[in-house]
DNA sequence: TTGTAAGCGTTATCAG
DNA sequence: CTGATAACGCTTACAA
């Protein structure tokens, strides 16, 4: 008990075992050159001592030590908590240890934590991307990361198919429930994707299928949802399109206080809430957990051979 | 341009500003002996060449590589996100990464992440505990974590107020609205502290108060909420009592389909969600965020100076 | 099959 | 103020 219990070094249990720090290291390292008398020998002390290499030491030998960033933008978006969650398992099972942070879609914040990563020297980072992100704030890990949500040339990207979602709900109001008045909540046109790109799906498809728009933007929140609801429905459409659950939510809340029920609603995204709570809601689901897998597979090519960088568009798919 | 971009060390920043390795390490760490002028043409060169000291290297040395693992039940969670999100900045904040994990219920994948932990050579853990996991798996960690959500004798919790809320809760509905029968939807008592704790709560409540009891227990998830309101319904309650917002997510649901209005329901937890749906419901405030930041602290605390284990109540608070 | 010794990239000690 | 030089704990030729 001369030794404090804890940090004890091979080279401590290569004198407590009567061998050298080098066969220490092969037993630990499962090098099957040594004699099985020998590694019993060392294993037991090992054991009987609770030995863990040092995690630091092995690593400056290149046992790496690695880690993977993840910044989200919000730990608690139902859409990117999916995508995260699809993705831990993979990393872990080769072995990465994944470091989650939170941007909260301030571009300055992706920057100090890409620099606390790479400080840590981080193998790979996964960043999903928001409005007023700049790619070039990722050129140092161009070749080490993954974008999800927006196509960044040159960058490995994860994309949501947010025209073809807007098409299928469009198409399968229009075609299939022949609907003529089709109506449009979304976000302003600031949010690239799901705000003008989805907006803009809606009124090409509008436009090819001379259907008058009634289309109102505003924010990523249920409650946007609801305070716009009033004004689509002044164009008494018989459908609308949610630009994501989140107003699904605020629309659906909307409308069963007016006690409106002859309504259709279909939304993108795909939260089990909403499929709950409001059960006659249509759902494009945009593939949030797919997008994980995809991201997460994808970086790790990445850094196993410099890959050159592809943008993948997760398919959607209407559900129900 | 002949050496490869990556991984310059300071031996190279050294030869390429002309001076020692040991001034490039004072440089580093920002000792104030060295000259203006040398640590200038240092930097310069640090600057152009985007040197950063190997982080396993200083590790080694003691400038310890800092983690700390959260091992939550569900990424998605929201009790947990709360939690978990104002653990983050903490620890950020005093040079430590954090690393998440899923441990889905399981006792098992608790006790595989913790071993990945200790190879891992963590510093601390938070887990937030749930039925089924006993102290015993955590023995090895006994004075570098904090648990929450379960008091476990000899280590670090932060616990929620189960009785107490549920206590508020009534003593709100009892005492200051008069109402006289009072319904209950709970979880099964399998579940120690949401199902057991909170049973019981309400049924001493009753007890004292000479109320007769009407209880109904199922899972945690909206769906049980909605299939059990018929049932404490039968007895016609003026008001329900839910042990948490997903079984009030699925109550409502339920009360707004059969156009019910005229029951006050009043439910432990707080999610912006319940609040924004049902916006009449009352809710008792467990204080998922003050837990986290508990929680932070604790264990910083803990890991300084070895601190007894203490176990903290966070306050509930009836909100609105 | 095992031991010796030379690193890996830092920091710490001690002269100069 | 700066530069050798010795650690730190581990891996890995190279010998034995």
């Amino acid at each position: 008990m001369s030794k404090s219990l804890t940090n004890l070094t091979i080279k401590d249990i290569a004198k407590l075992s009567g061998v050298s720090k080098s066969t220490v290291s092969r037993v630990i390292n499962h090098d099957p050159m040594v004699k099985e008398s020998t590694r019993n020998k060392v294993m037991a002390i090992i054991e009987q001592y609770q030995f863990t290499p040092s995690k630091s030491a092995r690593a400056m030998r290149g046992y790496g030590n690695k880690v993977i960033g993840i910044i989200v933008t919000r730990l608690d978006s139902i859409s990117e908590n999916h995508a995260v969650r699809s993705m831990l398992p993979i990393f872990y099972a080769n072995g990465y240890d994944p470091i989650i942070i939170e941007s909260q879609f301030s571009a300055p914040k992706v920057e100090e934590h890409l620099r606390m990563l790479k400080e840590k020297q981080a193998d790979g980072v996964v960043v999903f991307a928001f409005t007023g992100l700049e790619s070039s704030r990722l050129a140092f890990w161009r070749n080490k990361c993954v974008v999800i949500a927006r196509p960044f040339p040159d960058y490995s990207c994860i994309c949501y198919d947010d025209v073809g979602a807007v098409n299928k709900a469009l198409t399968y109001l229009y075609q299939k429930e022949k609907h003529k008045k089709i109506g449009y909540i979304g976000i302003t046109k600031q949010d690239q994707t799901t705000g003008e790109l989805r907006y803009q799906a809606y009124t090409d498809f509008c436009h090819t299928h001379k259907i008058k728009p009634n289309a109102v933007l505003g924010k990523l929140s249920f409650y946007s949802g609801y305070e716009l609801a009033e004004s689509v429905l002044l164009d008494s459409p018989t459908a609308i399109v949610c630009a994501t659950d989140s107003i699904a939510l605020g629309l659906n809340k909307y409308l069963s206080e007016k006690n409106i029920n002859n309504i259709v609603v279909i939304s993108i995204g795909n939260s089990d809430l909403l499929n709950f709570l409001f059960t006659k809601t249509i759902i494009v689901d945009l593939g949030f957990d797919k997008a994980g897998t995809y991201a997460a597979n994808e970086l790790l090519q990445t850094l196993q051979s410099e890959v050159k960088a592809k943008i993948i568009t997760v398919p959607s798919q209407i559900v129900n």
